[in-house]
DNA sequence: CTGAAAGCGCTTACAG
DNA sequence: CTGAAAGCGCTTACAG
């Protein structure tokens, strides 16, 4: 592995000189910068990391944060995949790359109510390695413990997480708009009696899809009963349970929204269970837009989050953390409503 | 953030003993380790990871190659999220981290028939970062790009592909017993005609998977039989074309093993499209057990993988190499079949 | 525009 | 068992 030293040799300048070539090439004259360029290229240098960011007291990577609760094994981000995919291009086209960070305690027990293995041992970890920013991924729980993050200095940005700090920021989809797309179009198909089947308390993406649900309505001039509104946790089964119960009720509804896929769909085999038809007897919405979704039958109406932009708009959020001074403004990524067979408005 | 340098000042030691303390603390005196243990908790010190890997010429991350064709944007690994999972809590317990390598070229366009972005740009990032060893993700396509990485020296363990070099070896599902227990599951049923849907040619688990259905129909005692077996691409939409093809022989196949879920989806669509009935005209059983299976209708029979097993395997093996000198051979995953409504035996 | 020198924070033979 | 010193490969004021 040839070194600047070398490369420096061979051109008959300094390390320094090889080093500005490199960092700041507009310091160095056309002629041995593109010397320097053409032998660097011949020998196939490329700058130790970790001798620069040493030097620089900072690393070209960017911690990625996204802890699972081991107690809860089926636990899985919605399109973790695509999220991944749009990070890391968009990073390393700036020269930067995502480490993925673990604490040793991963996989191991943890105190009860720690929605984090331990916030302060990542924050340890960001120290260690010098990590330049952090991605945070809503682990689907308490997100207080990202505050420890936000707080840390470093550039982060966290996903469905409203995150708030001197340089921290976050993006989300515009979960309320897209809900109350998906409960006009009910309304619009002449349902009148729209239930909800929410996320999680304390969750912000599942507390603004339910204000989109209420907003709906009111735009739609229905009136909202508490009797149409129960509460899940984002999973299939609490989706099951849930619509077996708004059937169960004295006016059971026509149409329901669930605030997540896995939910709609654990509500499209509860419909299905109780001898109703989808979308003849009661029409069912999701959101997310998962695999699962064009797969089911009836193939499921859902609200789309834009997978891919999520990681690219992370990506760029911190981008522009690191390279300049300025913090952005939270991201709210628009939705679309993936008009299917579960809602019956297809002929 | 506190150095080693005030470390030892702090406990009148010199930076030698510091360092000996944290990496190999047996040559310590056991007063002056404990004493240096102890200040060092209480200031919260942790060694700078870019330092130790300038010193070290090695840094303790393993590069984790997974590079995805974007000409191909609906690719999806079928459980890169246990992978994942699997690999980083089993590297964290030993200290090490994943990075996620990215070259530039990511995103934007590469020659085509190319199936790594760029594998020598790979093998730079990982000179570049020193990175104490390599997991590579088949990308689905052309595996001898993986071989260059072999070759490079460092320890390498692949995921799906045969990788073979001084220190490199791979982990996979025993694929073909899985393919011939789900065979011999269907001719125990009664089938006779036993069709399949292969993974694309070339592809180290659809090759095996073809040859435990082989296996599994000579164990039944049933002939082979060219008409019942199409090529696929492990994509739902190729099941369902290539099911729409089985179903138009002259001699129907009254079972169906496709290769991969995705696959037997597309197949159960097809079937219905046709107008039969899955299980009672025709069975259909598949391959991973994603997610999926258990969601359509009727839930898929499926030969499942050991999805978080796969990433501790990986793990355990780069270990031992990480660790010691030897390099250990190929793991080969036990599988399970699951049996759900898609093949029929159910009552 | 360029070079000499100090420094980033560790690890590791080498003496003692 | 411990310390002094060299070295890992860069970057960055500071002079010139």
């Amino acid at each position: 592995m040839v070194t600047a030293r070398q490369l420096a040799q061979l051109c008959g300048v300094s390390v320094a000189t090889v080093s500005r070539v490199f960092n700041r090439p507009a310091t160095v004259s056309a002629a041995t910068r593109e010397h320097v360029e053409r032998v660097a290229r011949e020998l196939d240098y490329s700058p130790n990391e970790s001798a620069r960011a040493l030097s620089r007291q900072r690393s070209a990577m960017v911690g990625l944060v996204w802890d699972t609760d081991h107690r809860r094994p089926s636990w899985r981000h919605p399109f973790l995949q695509d999220l991944l995919l749009g990070l890391k291009s968009a990073l390393s086209s700036h020269g930067y790359h995502l480490l993925m960070l673990a604490t040793s305690d991963d996989g191991r027990s943890r105190t009860p109510g720690a929605s984090l293995a331990d916030p302060v041992a990542y924050v340890n970890m960001t120290r260690r390695h010098q990590l330049a920013g952090l991605v945070l991924i809503d682990s689907g729980t308490d997100a207080d413990a990202f505050s420890v993050f936000a707080h840390s200095g470093l550039p982060c940005v966290a996903l469905d997480v409203a995150l708030s700090g001197p340089r921290a920021t976050y993006v989300t989809s515009d979960n309320a708009a897209g809900a109350a797309e998906a409960v006009r179009h009910l309304a619009a198909l002449g349902h009148r009696r729209i239930a909800t089947i929410t996320g999680p308390r304390g969750n912000a993406p599942a507390t603004a899809r339910t204000e989109g649900y209420l907003r709906g309505l009111a735009e739609a001039d229905l009136p909202v009963r508490d009797d149409l509104m129960v509460t899940g946790d984002f999973y299939r089964e609490s989706g099951f349970v849930r619509m077996r119960r708004l059937l169960a009720r004295k006016e059971p509804p026509t149409a329901v929204f669930a605030a997540s896929d896995e939910m709609a769909v654990g509500a499209l085999l509860a419909a299905r269970a109780a001898g109703l038809r989808v979308p003849g007897d009661v029409a069912v919405v999701g959101f997310d837009d998962i695999e699962v979704a064009s797969l089911v039958d009836p193939a499921l109406t859902t609200v789309a989050q834009d997978k891919r932009g999520f990681g690219t708009a992370a990506a760029g959020a911190l981008l522009t953390m690191l390279d300049g001074d300025e913090t952005p403004p939270p991201v709210r990524l628009p939705t679309k409503l993936v008009i299917r067979d579960s809602c019956g408005s297809r002929r």
